[in-house]
RNA sequence: GGCGCGAUAGCAAAGCGGUUAUGCACCGGAUUGCAAAUCCGUGUAGGUGGGUUCGACUCCCGCUCGCGCCUCCA
């Protein structure tokens, strides 16, 4: 039985789908107008686990993650590249996809943008308007009245006379309240906008996730999720907007991923301290990066360092070295096999995916034991669902990070062929001359019965 | 100020009221022409002060420290 952390209730609970052998997730995806940062890559890779591990229980699963691909930051990075905001999202959107196709990331169902879905939205501000929970200001935006909204403040555990209280609230002369947002901002001199029973303008951050997640999964659907900032204001703001609307329950789980830091501080756009996905694809191995978010819980932060890179890089080797050793098949995943049960257990306590890495060393180390095929074959298979161990163990090994300036096989082939020489002829000194300059080169050798193999250290 | 999360060995990171987490690094041994990889073995833990218990890293309370949200952010 799936357990999952409900960020609502704060604690574990069995995962009962709302239509039994089916789950429909809807994810926060991207704002597009700059490239990805490490941040954004765990969200891609947790979600991608989650939605792996599902189907690999056997339900069938709808998994929506949205694109905002229009709201001030957008306008303002248009505007600063002298270029159309369709060019610029267009740009982003493909460097996302590169980036989440390296993690080895797979596409969700659907990734509704929120610039095809403005009808949508309208008819759902329209719908919170004959409820009477939003009102439009003198200025001519639109907003909710979080005051009229019983339970505003259930999921971040707020209350809004605490929030009131606080410092760092908006004054807006246009809001009935400090606390009330935005569902439609009124257009101004130059901005792109839509028409509206409330005049030009566009929509409000908050507005698009509730209309494309009913219209795509549903009034009530099971899991959301989204990184762990977004759980105020946004997905609370959801809730409000969602249930306000709709007058049912919105979501039954929501989840929410740890941040990526950087010396034990949030990485983010705002304290620019960010590293994008491509400038560590440039260093590492797009698989080391993943294994990285793997091996540690999705809920707990994850803090980012060349250090901790190198050492999942040695800990990957370990498992692709096993593999290597012996000749797994292409068969499915024995879940009556121990390792596959323990495995199980750990995916399906919330997820634990340290544990279930755990389980694949203590694998591995029983495959280098026995040179079990059948093992491997368990090996390949776990590691698999969780989008690891995908390659050939020889290609992985010999890999060099993009743009890497290694030594070429074809030279180090070479090489090694001349060190047999060398050892042909006993002359053991200089096979190792050779094997020195290989190893300055970055390159390992492995004398073997067949032969010598190599990697890259 | 309000709300919440965390503190585990050299580093990273899990489970668990009593029995080996796991990975990297380190040490000893096997293996090797020498290595590497692998195997065998050893060691290194759970912030601090109390409490509950036959027994606590694990449950409860206090304290200290760190982090997050309360403002756009994955």
């Amino acid at each position: 039985m799936l357990k999952i952390y409900n960020s609502l209730t704060r604690e574990k609970q069995d995962f009962v789908p709302i239509t039994p052998g089916s789950v429909r997730m809807y994810v926060c995806g991207m704002t597009v107008y700059d490239y990805c940062h490490l941040g954004h890559a765990r969200v891609l890779v947790v979600f991608d686990l989650v939605q792996r591990w599902l189907r690999a229980s056997g339900l069938q699963v709808c998994y929506v993650r949205n694109i905002t691909d229009i709201d001030d930051k957008i306008i303002k990075r248009a505007r600063e590249n002298n270029e159309s905001i369709g060019e610029l999202t267009a740009r982003f959107i493909r460097f996302m996809d590169e980036d989440a196709a390296a993690l080895g990331v797979e596409k969700p169902d659907h990734e509704p943008r929120a610039t095809e879905h403005v009808p949508q939205m309208l008819a759902l501000i329209g719908q919170l308007e004959k409820n009477g929970l939003a009102y439009q200001a003198a200025a001519g935006d639109v907003n909710f009245s979080v005051r009229k909204f019983p339970g505003y403040g259930k999921l971040s555990g707020k209350s809004l006379d605490d929030l009131q209280a606080g410092e760092r609230v908006d004054v807006d002369a246009g809001k009935e309240d400090p606390l009330d947002f935005v569902l439609w901002k009124q257009a101004k001199e130059g901005e792109p906008f839509w028409a509206s029973p409330w005049g030009n303008g566009r929509p409000g951050w908050h507005i698009e996730c509730s209309a494309m997640s009913s219209e795509l999964l549903g009034k009530h659907f099971d899991i959301h999720g989204g990184g762990q900032d977004l759980q105020f204001p946004h997905h609370e703001n959801e809730i409000a907007q969602s249930e306000g609307a709709h007058a049912c329950r919105f979501v039954n789980y929501w989840m929410h991923n740890g941040f990526v830091r950087v010396d034990d501080e949030k990485m983010s756009k705002s304290l620019g301290n960010f590293f994008t996905i491509r400038e560590i694809l440039k260093r590492y191995d797009p698989e080391v990066l993943r294994f990285f978010i793997v091996r540690a819980h999705y809920r707990s932060p994850l803090n980012y360092s060349d250090a901790h890179l190198d050492d999942a890089r040695h800990a990957l080797s370990r498992l692709y070295t096993a593999l290597k050793a012996a000749q797994p098949g292409n068969s499915e995943v024995d879940w009556t096999e121990a390792h596959a049960l323990r495995f199980g257990a750990a995916m399906n306590d919330d997820f634990n995916t340290p544990e279930a890495c755990a389980v694949l060393f203590d694998l591995a180390a029983e495959v280098n034991r026995s040179k079990s095929a059948e093992l491997a074959t368990q090996l390949r298979g776990l590691s698999g669902l969780l989008g690891l161990l995908r390659r050939d163990p020889q290609v992985f090994l010999q890999a060099t990070p993009s743009g890497g300036e290694e030594m070429p096989a074809e030279r180090i082939e070479t090489l090694i062929a001349a060190r047999a020489a060398a050892k042909q002829g006993r002359d053991y000194a200089a096979a190792d001359r050779i094997r020195a300059e290989l190893a300055v080169a970055g390159v390992v050798l492995e004398d073997g019965v067949k032969g010598t193999s190599w990697r890259r250290a």
